[in-house]
DNA sequence: GCCGAGAATGAATCCATCC
DNA sequence: AGGATGGATTCATTCTCGG
C-alpha cells in the first residue's frame, strides 16, 4: 500500500508524513542524501532539553518562528533513532548504494556508529567549511559541519572526484533554520551516480530534491511538516529537469594552495 | 622515582621509553598535544596488520624514513589502548588542562570515545586540510586529518582564537613518515596557555616539543625509539627559547572567502 | 631566470593469489 | 578458511630537469 504523494513531477516525488512509516513502502534507491535533526546544542543535558526553536534562533539570522520536530533527543536515544532510520534506508536501497548525511562535530561519532549499526560500510568524512563560527576564547572556532558517507557493500564506481572540503558560507535567505546552500547540496550529491534515485528522509525545505532534479537525478523527499513540504514542492516546480546525458560538468573549486 | 631524561634544556625534557611507564612519574601538565599511531590503513584486517612502512609508503623513495611501531591494533584494542594513555595523561594534568590529538577519519569516532572514557570533556574537531589526498573514484577525496580537543573540566581561558580549519601541505623533508608540518603544530599548540607545560607522549621526531619551545612554552616529550629521540633532541638544541612575554603574535591565515 | 614537459608522491583502497 | 603479499589504480600538486 503505497502512500499518496504530496507532490510529483518527472523527477521528484514528495511524501508528507513520518519517515519511519513511509520508508518501508519505497524501493530501488541509489543514494541517501540528507540532513537529519542533529539533536545537539549543548554539552550539558539541560541545554539539550530546551526547545529547538530557542537554541537555533539565538544563533541564526532568521528570527521568524520556525520550529521543527525531533531535535531534542539525548545522545543515547539519538543513536537508537539514527540506527532505525539508517537501517530502514538500507533496506530500500539497491546494492552498492551510497549514503551521505550532514552532522555537526558533537554528534559525528554517534552518527558514525549508527551508520555502521544500520548496516552501511563506514566510508569517510567530508568537511563543509562555513567560514565563520562563533569565536570562543581559547578554543578552535567551530566553523564546519561534516558530511559522513557510507555504502551498501562495495561502492558504485563513478567518474566523480568530489573534493573532501567544500567552502561555502551559510545562505542569507533561509526558509528553514538549518537550510543548506544549494552549492553544498550539489557537492554532496556528487556521490550519487548520475541519473540515480536519491532519497532524503528529512527533506525540510527541499534543497536536496531540488538539486537532485537540477543535476539530472531523480529524488524522493519525505517531510513531516506541511509548511516545508509546500515550500519544497514550489521549489521543485520552478526547477528544470536536465536528463543525465545533458547534465553539464560540475566545476571544482580552486584549491587554496593554488592561490599561495 | 623519576626516570633519567634523555635530553634536557631550559624548556624541553625528553624521556626515552614507554609512555605508560613514564607518564605516572610526571605532574603539573597544562596541555597534551600529540599525534598517536592511528592503527588505521585499510578496511581489511590484512591491510592494517602489514608493516607500517608498507601500508603508508607503498610507492615511494621515502622508504629511508624510519618505520615505527604500535600501529596495528584492531578497533577494540585501539579504543582500550587510547583510553589508557588518555587517562594516564589526565591524571598528571592540572585542572583546566587541555588536550589536542591528531587522528584520521577512520579512527576519529573511536578516539572521541576514548577521550571521554579517559575523563576528558569532549570539546570539538578542528581540521588540518592537506590540500589533496590519494583520489578514489566516486568518493570524497581524503585530504584532511583531524585534531580532536578536550579539557579537564572547564577550559583555561586564553586570548587565543585559533581557526577551526588550517590549510598546509605535508612537509617536504620528513624524518618520520607521519611528521607534521611545523606550522600545523604551531596552530595546534595555540590551545595551550602561553608559558604552559606541554606533554607529547608520542613524540616521534619532536615537532611538538620544538614548536612548544619556539612559542614560549615548556614541553615534555616521550619516545620509544632512540633514533627519533635523538632527532628530536637535535632539533630542540637548535631552537631558541623565547620566554612568554617576548613571544610574537601568531598571524591567522587569510580566509578563503576573503579571496572570492 | 622563466617556462613547460615529464616524473614522482601521497598515514589509500581493492582484489587476486598464494600459503 | 583465513592471514599475508603484491600489483593496479586514481589525480592534484610538487619536484626535477632541460631548453
Amino acid at each position: 500500500m503505497t502512500p499518496e504523494p504530496y507532490y510529483q513531477d518527472e523527477a521528484v516525488t514528495i511524501y508528507l508524513g513520518d519517515s519511519m512509516s513511509i520508508l518501508p513502502t519505497l524501493s530501488n534507491i541509489d543514494g541517501i542524501v540528507t540532513d537529519p535533526p542533529y539533536s545537539s546544542g549543548g554539552a550539558m543535558r539541560s541545554d539539550r532539553t530546551t526547545a529547538t526553536i530557542t537554541k537555533y534562533v539565538q544563533t541564526g539570522t532568521q528570527r521568524e518562528s520556525h520550529d521543527f520536530h525531533g531535535d531534542n533527543r539525548d545522545q543515547r536515544s539519538f543513536l537508537v533513532w539514527c540506527t532505525m532510520w539508517l537501517a530502514a534506508c538500507y533496506n530500500v536501497s539497491n546494492p552498492n548504494a551510497v549514503l551521505a548525511s550532514f552532522i555537526d562535530w558533537r554528534q559525528l561519532p554517534t552518527l558514525s556508529d549508527a551508520i555502521q549499526a544500520g548496516g552501511w560500510v563506514w566510508r569517510g568524512i567530508a568537511v563543509w567549511d562555513k567560514g565563520f563560527g562563533r569565536p570562543m576564547p581559547g578554543r578552535f572556532s567551530g566553523s564546519s559541519e561534516y558530511l559522513l558517507s557510507g555504502s551498501k557493500g562495495a561502492m558504485t564506481q563513478t567518474d566523480e572526484y568530489p573534493p573532501g572540503i567544500f567552502h561555502s558560507p551559510t545562505p542569507k535567505d533561509r526558509q528553514h533554520i538549518t537550510q543548506k546552500p544549494e552549492a553544498v547540496m550539489q557537492w554532496a550529491m556528487r556521490i550519487v551516480k548520475p541519473g540515480g534515485m536519491v532519497l532524503d528522509p528529512f527533506m525540510g525545505s527541499g534543497t536536496t530534491v531540488k538539486m537532485a532534479k537540477e543535476t539530472g537525478r531523480r529524488a524522493i523527499g519525505i517531510e513531516l511538516d506541511e509548511r516545508f513540504a509546500e515550500i519544497a514542492a514550489n521549489r521543485c516546480a520552478e526547477t528544470f529537469y536536465i536528463p543525465p546525458s545533458e547534465t553539464p560538468e560540475v566545476e571544482d573549486q580552486p584549491s587554496l594552495f593554488g592561490l599561495g
